[in-house]
DNA sequence: AGCCAGGAGATTT
DNA sequence: AAATCTCATGGC
């Protein structure tokens, strides 16, 4: 038994590790979240097992993760990617802890929303959904820029694009599981390696000015994380060209978790409190903030939420 | 066919 | 400072 501070894990056999999941925790309800998307291209889902490389720096894996009877996530190492070094492993568990969210305790969230007009159903709906990471800075980053003023489903037909052109692969089954490109690589190309994708030329200059902002060591998970406070991330985040409040409030929440990350421009975020609030029209800036006031610190949980009420 | 899309930066008022 | 324009392509 391993402890990473709430979570324990266990090691079954060299090729399978199982995870004890908290209890507000329901493992179809968040496949259902990851199974909205029919064009993703970074995982698979197949009989309620996600298959998918999870890749840490050099070190990567292609697992499938699913669940087990005894309120436990079951990850197996496919193919010969077992990691060969407990550290490796470790940081393997630590990424599969942190894409679910699983060190976060939702009691008081569902406690808040129990009573609140808009939040109320939907943590009915869907009790046990947890606000699916993105671990990887530079992935979440590429992912908010990408999705910027375009519908979603065309979103992820250029993340399809932009990870089928850079990123690397692992074949299993004669299927590819694809690696998001990384920074290293994207921070040498130039706009018009990125032509072809079809983003506009500013997403791919945004794109390749992060990942060389990356590579230099001016821009990481870790002096983000450094920075403890919130509005200093925010203000790190927005001053970077490319990043506005919406893509620096967007990872703040999926990558580095501020619980009180809120995009609150959102298109997905506004059109959902429309809907669950009965209005002929949409909310504005201010209307939004009066909805939120009860959410204060769990306001990315309550866009999760909500988002998930329409995707 | 025309409006809108998980916005941001630049320009103009 | 606040309002408006431009980017740019595809989904529905």
């Amino acid at each position: 038994m391993f402890e990473n501070r709430s979570i324990k894990y266990s090691i079954v056999n060299e090729n399978e590790i199982t995870i004890n999941l908290p209890e507000e925790f329901n493992f179809k309800v968040n496949l259902g979240y990851l199974l909205r998307e029919k064009n993703e291209c970074m995982f698979e889902i197949e009989e309620e097992r996600i298959t998918r490389v999870i890749a840490v720096g050099e070190n990567r894996a292609l697992v499938q993760i699913s669940e087990n009877d005894q309120q436990q996530l079951v990850v197996r190492f496919l193919d010969g990617t077992r990691p060969q070094k407990g550290w490796q492993r470790d940081q393997i568990i630590e990424y599969i802890i942190e894409w679910f969210d699983l060190e976060n305790d939702l009691s008081h969230f569902y406690k808040m929303a129990a009573t609140d007009q808009l939040l109320k159903n939907p943590i009915q709906d869907f009790y046990g959904l947890r606000n699916i990471g993105i671990p990887d800075l530079f992935e979440a980053l590429c992912w908010g820029i990408i999705g910027q003023q375009i519908n979603l489903t065309y979103a992820y037909t250029l993340k399809r694009r932009f990870v089928e052109k850079f990123g690397e692969s692992i074949e299993w089954n004669e299927k590819k599981y694809w690696i998001f490109p990384t920074y290293d690589k994207i921070a040498k190309l130039t706009p018009d390696d990125l032509a072809d994708m079809k983003m506009t030329v500013k997403k791919s200059e945004y794109i390749i000015g992060i990942a060389q902002l990356m590579e230099i060591g001016e821009l990481s998970k870790d002096n983000l994380m450094l920075l403890k406070d919130f509005k200093r991330a925010e203000k790190k985040l927005i001053k970077i060209r490319g990043i506005g409040p919406w893509t620096a409030n967007y990872v703040l929440m999926r990558c580095l978790r501020f619980p009180n990350a809120f995009p609150i421009d959102d298109v997905g975020l506004i059109n959902s409190i429309k809907t669950l609030a009965g209005l002929d029209r949409k909310p504005t800036k201010e209307e939004i903030m009066e909805y939120a006031a009860p959410w204060r610190n769990w306001e990315s949980y309550a866009t999760f939420y909500l988002w998930r009420v329409l995707y």
